[in-house]
DNA sequence: TAGCAACTTTGCAGGCGCTGCATTTATATA
DNA sequence: TATATAAATGCAGCGCCTGCAAAGTTGCTA
């Protein structure tokens, strides 16, 4: 172990380039599809533009769509994470609370990447689908605290009602950009304890029903 | 008007025969779907089965993707019409119970449609994200039952929770199938009113909250 | 019933996304 | 410097999908 000292080569120049040409590649197409459009952006033209082979873009994305969800998809995994790996006794709702409070507010990138889904109806699909790939999560995480099957209605209620909640605040955040006020922390907050209430009433009706 | 008397000719052999190729090209897709995979099975496989040319194929579907899901697409566009038809006072709640009640146990295709799907994670996401599409469609109608906007956090409880049940019911219609009792009416229906207290409770509490 | 008009089916050429495989080029290590 | 490892590329090819024009059907009417 001797030879690592101070100086910390642990990331070589290997991997600081695959991620820069990772950048690269996201980049170009983002700019791309933003300017000219999702559908007539060729791959070839992705290439071109981010100064690699077209063959090359498939060893950092796995498809074109790829391109522009893997980014959003790392959120999805970040939550996933906290979810698993909650502490004792807290339920997925105080996760869920924590994930929003750390949401940081979109940046240019995010913004551009928004703008090229809404303006493509295939794109929102897709979207939605990745999306919705959050509500089973939530529905499982929700069965163990409540000690119940995932199938269990209840908990299936609460996850979508989260994820409704979730879905809500994430639109609002980027509606606040063309023309609304800001939103802020407090403002997500304040519509997920709405939420939380809702929960706790519509569960409390359910068990005198 | 006298010429058109008891015999109705109103649907010309032509029309019949589109109607039939459609289906004979739907039924020789979903047999291979179901054998081979639905990866594995192409449009020239399908069109050969079918007795078509290829080409002939997208006269009657948008897609390979299309030719699993239009039928049951379907579905949901006659729900959309109840929503969009329903007599006043009445609620979106009221035409998906009256939708619920009218819904047909699946058949032997609908059966092998799900199996098709649900051994394909990327059908099974198709099939999320045309579920989904859904949700906004009862989220506009119960934004105008309640007379506020679409983007109201209430409309979008209500349609996820009823989204939910609607999911639910489905799910289980299909998954007695395999071995869980029968899923009968009643059933569904029972847990469409549990849907309903949960709301109506839900509602209560974010009012007083 | 012959012939015309409308419609359906098909073939052809080609674009695009994506993949496997082999080769070349660049980086890291001994 | 030589060698092992890994990334980038080129190439050939499959499969979905489209536009377009030709060929084949069907339905109506003179």
């Amino acid at each position: 172990m001797s030879s690592l000292d101070s100086t910390q080569p642990k990331i070589g120049l290997r991997e600081r380039k695959k991620q820069q040409t990772r950048e690269t590649i996201a980049r170009a197409a983002l700019r791309m599809f933003a300017l000219r459009g999702y559908d007539e952006t060729t791959l070839a033209e992705i290439a071109e533009a981010a100064e690699v082979a077209p063959r090359t873009i498939f060893a950092y994305f796995d498809s074109k769509e790829d391109i522009l969800f893997s980014e959003e998809s790392e959120y999805l995994n970040e939550l996933k994470r906290m979810l698993d790996e909650r502490a004792a006794g807290t339920t997925t709702v105080d996760a869920l609370r924590e994930f929003v409070g750390c949401m940081k507010s979109p940046d240019e990138d995010d913004k551009l990447r928004k703008k090229v889904i809404m303006a493509n109806p295939a794109l929102q699909m897709k979207m939605r689908a990745r999306h919705a790939q959050l509500e089973p999560m939530l529905g499982e995480s929700i069965a163990r605290d409540l000690g119940t099957d995932a199938d269990d209605i209840r908990a299936l209620l609460i996850a979508a009602s989260m994820t409704a909640a979730f879905e809500s605040v994430s639109d609002q955040f980027f509606q606040a950009e063309s023309g609304g006020e800001p939103v802020t922390h407090e403002h997500a907050m304040a519509i997920l304890d709405q939420v939380l209430d809702f929960l706790r009433g519509g569960l409390e009706a359910m068990q005198r029903g």
